[in-house]
DNA sequence: TTGTTTTTAGAACAAGTGTTCTAAAATATT
DNA sequence: AATATTTTAGAACACTTGTTCTAAAAACAA
């Protein structure tokens, strides 16, 4: 393994155990066993590191899109699809748990995120789209609810692991699955009799 | 207006401007046009700043708990005091801007904040056994819905503010309104018929 | 007025951080 | 084998931050 790789792994645990402002150069390159001069010539400070591991999980989420197709059952897609990011931000989670100020000190990644974002605010529409065409799910009783419904899912899924980390003591496998009951609980009401059924 | 007060002024508005960790003793006492030694004279460092300005939070939601009272109607009280307290979190926003870092740091604002949260979750399963008794929600069609709609909801009223940091370029009332709108919007589907007339 | 307490300014200090630099060591290339 | 390139260690530097300290100024009390 590369040392470069050795880094990245380490920054990762340090990141998601210390958190982005307590793990400094010179604590990963202690922990690493390497000189922080070294660690310096690899990546030039801590937000590069940030931002070649936000790359990671982007290369990650992709993989993930590409991989899983079930054209047949858009429900069970959506949901899985759902799944699988929760697990692959919880695996990122400093990211999410310090996403303000890196958004507002690292431009690109900033923008990034808002494109990746407005993509998936879309893609929630399409897939509510072709459920309704086939009775999976209600119309719209109010004009933009959908939009709003999707607000709701994605604030969620955006800050659900901040929201563990102070509420909850416990980590990793139990709090993935609270939250993510709680994502497919807002999602049920807005299913008709059948999109339920398909649901179980 | 005490010193104190000028202080406590000061740090609210870069601490919601700058984020916590870019207003510094210093930045403070320039602007005030104090030295710093001064400033340290008030208040220790910044975090002592932060727990005071958490407690003029508390005061303020506390006081709103006490003034509004229609115990006549239910709904209608709770979708007010929700607004209101998303108008006092938005006034304090770099609090939750900034949640996980500073319940990392600063215990006793990480247990005040894990109390109150506990409670308005106790709120919300109070309220939700009203409305259902009065036939304006609907009962839990699947055991354990409504926790996890507040659930939903409390993640919501905790994260809008750094989501709408992310992705919003706007500021202030419409951002309140959009995120606001939102929060009702996950509520809907729970009504009946009656609830739904009523909410209007 | 006189003495006491509170408030203020500004210097000095210690600790931590990213950054740069130099030279040695390791590795790869010809 | 000789040379060039990459990698590494460690010292040195500049900068920021909180913190402490001293003494002057201001406010207050008797």
């Amino acid at each position: 393994m590369s040392t470069k790789d050795r880094i990245l792994e380490a920054a990762l645990r340090q990141f998601n155990e210390l958190g982005t402002d307590q793990t400094t150069l010179r604590s990963l390159a202690e922990e690493l066993g390497i000189s922080h001069g070294n660690l310096c010539y690899h990546f030039k400070n801590t937000d590069a590191l940030i931002e070649a591991l936000y790359d990671c999980l982007i290369a990650e989420i992709e993989e993930q899109v590409i991989q899983s197709q079930h054209p047949d059952n858009e429900l069970e897609e959506m949901v899985l699809q759902a799944e699988t990011t929760f697990r692959l931000l919880y695996k990122y989670r400093f990211l999410l748990l310090d996403l303000v100020r890196i958004t507002r000190r690292i431009e690109s990644i900033r923008q990034k995120f808002r494109a990746v974002m407005q993509l998936r605010r879309l893609q929630f529409h399409v897939t509510f789209g072709h459920l309704v065409r086939r009775g999976l799910m209600r119309e719209e009783w109010v004009p933009g609810l959908h939009d709003r419904l999707i607000t709701n899912l994605l604030v969620l899924g955006d800050n659900w692991i901040p929201n563990a980390e102070i509420h909850f003591d416990e980590k990793g496998e139990s709090v993935i699955r609270y939250y993510f009951e709680a994502f497919k609980a807002g999602l049920t009401p807005y299913l008709t009799e059948q999109g339920m059924e398909a649901f179980r």
